[in-house]
RNA sequence: GGCGUCUUGGCCGAGUGGCUAGGCAAAGGUCUGCAAAACCUUGUACAGCGGUUCGAAUCCGCUAGACGCCUCCA
């Protein structure tokens, strides 16, 4: 039996506001699709956030034993800097600036992409499609939004006509706007001309001629609208109709708000069972931002080189920073923030490592059934990995009594404890084990051991001088001494 | 201006009508030659003001503040 049949999950979703049980379209399997960065330039933290919250997510559910297609498209295609008709798209700017082809933008920061997420542990989604290599599909939702009479062309350009489609849809369903508020607040942009209406929005655009970037279509030499590259891709590798679609909660409106409008109008059905947004990273209190400064990038944090940050810190300690609130709220990042949980990083760690070398007993003082669903419960909630957080604490405060005595376990419940533990922090919640390791068998455990058998003898001979010499010496070589009562071990790092 | 979200103890951060979140920091204790680590104990928080209720931090209203979206954005 699947572990999906006994573990039944509740998933928040942003359409209707609730937590709905998770029942997929064909059970066993889910489609995901997760709107994925614009590649001209380096990522950012927040887009790290969100893609790390849908990682959790795309984990758990292959851990229930769930068949995942989890789709996140990279968008290549360079899309306008705003919404009137002209300007720059944002690939093209870049690659004007460097004096360089769009293409080599698209690569750089494609490359760059990866690798910040690799250092991150992420799994890599099952099919990572790029906009640019999907423009017929792209072309072909047009035709059929045209055919079907919600959209219209305009110099070469089409538009989708959302007073038309609020005519018999409901435009504005996922962010509960309604459309005359949007006549009513829309600003009036300069340049725009084409429009029927200012909150209509670009299926097509024609190029203009220093557009670098194009395609021909039926309309013009041209380039797809940013709203359409996530239906096209969506609708292609995961159905009409699919399970889960997410995104950072900025993507809400307009873009989540259009492609369910391009959905509905080219297939009149509703493109997706629950929506998901993740929310944003902020610094210091505030939107972080080049501008102002207020900015980091995630390799600025392995390296610690960046003015709000005091010192380095491991992919997985920033991991588990974010992992410790949940993926519906804002996170603050800041370097307390991030100190605080490094300590309980390495003390999670810390304990993993210990529990090769408990000893068993007759009977658990623990009830490790218990604790195990507890884990599953805080998942099954909406994933909400800070409760799971809190529980592998409690995992680690057992561990540590049993080290101590002041507690006992079984074999049996010890399996159980190691296996669960090891699941969730590291095949869930993707966490990598610190440097830190107990006693091995390597050359350095001998060495170390060495020392501390010498320390050992000094202590007996009261020679304390020399004991804290040895203790002071090693630590300062990053090798932690701890004294328990079944004699020293070591920690490194 | 419109729409929406949020405001929790020293800090971070869960929860949500009555029952300990957790981490970090702090205090006391156990252990130790001394430390460190670990373990035990300690905090009685929920922006303010009203209302609903037997009971609200949790529901409703108002006020204040923060943030997001409304224009590219994860």
């Amino acid at each position: 039996m699947p572990l999906y049949e006994s573990q039944s999950i509740k998933i928040y979703n942003s359409l209707n506001g609730e937590k709905q049980d998770f029942e997929p379209i064909i059970p066993g399997y889910v489609g995901m699709y997760v709107c994925g960065p614009t590649v001209y330039s380096n990522v950012h933290l927040g887009n790290v956030r969100t893609f790390m919250s849908f990682d959790i997510i795309y984990r758990y559910l292959k851990h229930l034993e769930y068949k995942v297609r989890y789709v996140r498209n990279i968008t290549d295609a360079g899309h306008l800097e705003n919404d009137a008709d002209e300007g720059e798209d944002r690939i093209a700017k870049k690659a004007r600036l460097e004096a360089i082809e769009p293409m080599e933008v698209v690569q750089r920061y494609t490359v760059d992409f990866h690798n910040i997420l690799n250092t991150f542990n992420f799994l890599p989604p099952s099919i990572e499609p790029t906009a640019t290599g999907h423009i017929i599909e792209q072309i072909e939702i047009i035709k059929n939004i045209i055919d079907n009479g919600f959209a219209y062309k305009v110099n070469g350009s089409v538009y989708f006509d959302v007073l038309k489609y609020n005519e018999s849809k409901s435009y504005g369903i996922l962010s509960k706007r309604k459309v005359e508020d949007l006549i009513h607040n829309t600003r009036a942009l300069d340049g725009q001309s084409d429009k029927k209406n200012p909150q209509d929005f670009a299926l097509w655009k024609k190029a203009e001629p220093q557009h670098i970037m194009r395609w021909p279509s039926p309309w013009s030499d041209g380039f797809p609208g940013w709203h359409l590259e996530c239906t096209a891709m969506s609708t292609k590798y995961l159905g009409e109709q699919f399970d889960i679609h997410g995104g950072g909660m900025d993507l809400k409106f307009p873009h989540h708000e259009c492609e369910i409008a391009q959905a509905e109008a080219t297939n009149d059905k509703a493109p997706v069972n629950y929506w998901m947004h993740a929310n944003m990273l902020i610094m210091n209190g505030k939107k972080m931002a080049k501008s102002t400064g207020n900015y980091i990038l995630p390799n600025e944090i392995f390296s610690g080189d960046n003015p709000h940050i005091t010192k380095a810190y491991l992919p997985s300690v920033a991991r588990f920073f974010m992992l410790q609130a949940h993926y519906r709220s804002i996170l603050d990042f800041t370097n307390n923030g991030l100190l605080a949980s490094e300590k309980g990083y390495f003390r999670l760690m810390d304990a993993i490592n210990l529990m090769d070398n408990l000893k068993t007993s007759s009977t658990s003082s623990v009830d490790i059934q218990n604790w195990r669903q507890k884990c599953y419960d805080a998942m099954n909630d909406d994933f909400n990995t800070p409760v799971l957080i809190a529980n592998l604490f409690d995992g680690a405060k057992f561990i540590n009594q049993i080290k101590d005595g002041s507690a006992t376990i079984t074999h049996e419940d010890l399996d159980l404890l190691k296996s669960t533990i090891t699941t969730f922090t590291f095949d869930i919640l993707g966490l990598k084990n610190s440097d830190k390791e107990v006693v091995g068998s390597d050359k350095l455990s001998s060495a170390v051991e060495i020392l501390i058998n010498l320390r050992k003898e000094a202590r007996v001979n009261k020679d304390f001088a020399l004991s804290d010499k040895i203790r002071d010496e090693l630590a300062e070589a990053g090798i932690q001494l701890q004294d328990g009562k079944d004699g020293t071990t070591f920690t490194t790092n």
